[in-house]
DNA sequence: GCCGTCTGCTTAACCGGTTCAGTTTCTGTG
DNA sequence: CACAGAAACTGAACCGGTTAAGCAGACGGC
């Protein structure tokens, strides 16, 4: 076992160039102070050693980062499993960090307290050199909360309501758009949309633009009905838009998952997709694709969004100036799930 | 903006309180040494300040831990928000942890090389006082690397293969019986499960176990093949099996994902479900109950599971004597996807 | 009245890095 | 040859905690 053996330090890699620990920091470190010789025997050294540095060691000089950022995913542990976004969202996180020896905490809540208080903890307890937040809301209260913090942070979302806080978002208008013209050029006039919770900021401006596609399209009967991305919220939301007299012909949802509860509900019900109605899900996923019929899809590349938010809060822990920017916008995949009526 | 305020430190308690920084100290951490009249003002003015202790600070001191453990899960990240598995197994690492204000750290690799150095970079920088590892593999060069490491560790897997690391697993012969005598009642006679990577120990496990429960149903036609967990391969896999002559009845799946990609390969082939094939999927899920027909499961409690394997892992940090331990066994949730043929 | 012990606290070392202020040595210049 | 200036390195302070050792004063016992 050599479970035992005690971990390299600097002083140990010192005592065996025959140097002080300053100049083997300064060698390690790749600053000036030590010859070019010196610097290569030191690092010959250590890496003999398997020396790394400790980075709580590091964390704790004056202007020290402990290498870490965090993520608070606030959403029932149970329907989180099933959205690709946040691991592929992490994927991307990851693989900005790792070219910087970074890490992650994540921490799955089911409350804003919780997630709040998560915000406070790791400042408070310098466990990490800033945050990521996602799911911007309305009157978000962790904006007030992290900008009097000593936390960097980067907003997924916005820029409306990211307060002083940089931002990266997407516009959804144009995919929107998209989504909404295709609908009514296969002949749809009633198209509803099951949207996400209101609360959440890009719910809003998704309705906004799903509204005034809607107009443009000149489709007077469209309109968005609220759930909570769970599959439970999907089938009960379904259902009763189902059973309406006037029935929807194509319906709209802002996740994958409400999207394969309304497929479910539809051949529950009899209701023939595509023929008799048709789906676009919102956020593509090998889950829209092995489904029967597929799904429609607007897919967007949520890895890169989570490396350049990862890049961005680099830039901020850093003290560089961070500009608010906008990711590529989503596109349109159409699959079997949508075609014209009686098809 | 209170961003720019210097967080308060003992020293800064020390001084309001007019005593020095070892009886704060003391006081914080609830050792003898001080009166407990001092202790209330010490606590007093520190919950005042908003003071937390630092936690680089903390795990610098000789015996100190900062507060964090680690998991690695090295599967596609496509693949893998699919899985409700993870998602809840972190939901009960964290709410074991948070019970002792831990944090988890959480790194997405594509490969186990990736995975090796993780755990190594995270020992030799200190980053965190212990890992999970999960998905426990034949000969698995994670094992040997860790207990040569000063790195405690709790296995999910084993207990073959898990060397001298303290480890948690499940039992699935139990359930696998359950699941081929219910299959052999309803007629079945050819069941083919479509299963995990076959270097997954808990893989070779439920193969042994469904080998064996063919044989006391005396099922003779009874075999596995290897996927790897993927829609992709679960649609592939599927096809080649509906396409032999010698048709299977029922299909057992490894996970809930190459199950739903299962039920839409079957669809396309016109082979219904459960009149023509029954289909089970292992590991339940919310994705199980929203298709259609609705996935018969093997449910297990992935979240006690977590929760579980996190404390073992606290008293291993602690240097608590730690027992492998097999956790409550799955259950069988009879659905629509399965029944007699022709029915 | 002296000693031993306990309580309640202080002092200082330590963890493993970073960094600033010096000190020594080397080099080039007038 | 004296001297400036840079290069290479040392020593020590510092970050924010924990903890062993030391010490003053109170108290009790004989």
């Amino acid at each position: 076992m050599g479970g035992l053996m005690r971990r390299p330090t600097i002083v140990d890699i010192a005592k065996a160039a025959g140097v002080s620990k300053g100049a083997v920091s300064y060698a390690l470190n790749g600053r000036p102070g030590v010859s070019e010789e010196t610097r290569r025997r030191i690092l010959a050294i250590a890496s003999d050693m398997g020396w790394a540095p400790s980075s709580p060691a590091r964390a704790l000089s004056p202007g020290g980062r402990i290498g870490a950022i965090g993520l608070v995913v606030d959403r029932p542990a149970h329907s989180l499993g099933l959205e690709p976004f946040f691991m592929q969202l992490v994927s991307g996180i990851e693989t900005e960090l790792a070219s910087s020896n970074n890490d992650l905490l994540l921490q799955v809540t089911e409350d804003m307290g919780a997630e709040t208080a998560a915000y406070r903890r790791w400042s408070a307890e310098r466990r990490v050199d800033g945050v990521i937040m996602v799911d911007l809301r309305v009157d978000d209260p962790r904006i007030g909360l992290v900008e009097g913090l000593p936390l960097p942070a980067v907003v997924l979302g916005g820029p409306e309501g990211a307060g002083s806080l940089p931002c990266l978002y997407t516009d959804d208008s144009v995919a929107m758009r998209e989504v909404v013209h295709y609908l009514a050029a296969l002949g749809h006039r009633r198209i509803v949309r099951v949207a996400g919770p209101e609360e959440f900021v890009h719910t809003r401006a998704r309705t906004a633009a799903f509204l005034d596609a809607a107009e443009q399209a000149g489709l007077a009967e469209a309109y968005s009905v609220h759930a909570d991305y769970t599959g439970e919220a999907g089938t009960r939301t379904t259902r009763r838009l189902l059973a309406r007299t006037d029935r929807p012909t194509a319906l709209v949802y802002d996740n994958d998952l409400m999207a394969v509860a309304g497929l479910g509900v539809a051949r529950e019900m009899g209701v023939g997709v595509p023929s008799q109605l048709s789906i676009v899900a919102w956020d593509d996923s090998v889950l829209c694709r092995l489904v029967r019929p597929s799904l429609t899809a607007i897919a967007r590349d949520i890895v890169s969004y989570g490396r350049l938010a990862a890049a961005m809060l680099g830039d901020a822990i850093e003290g560089r100036p961070v500009r608010n920017q906008e990711t590529s916008r989503g596109e349109l995949y159409p699959r079997a799930s949508t075609g014209p009526m009686g098809a």
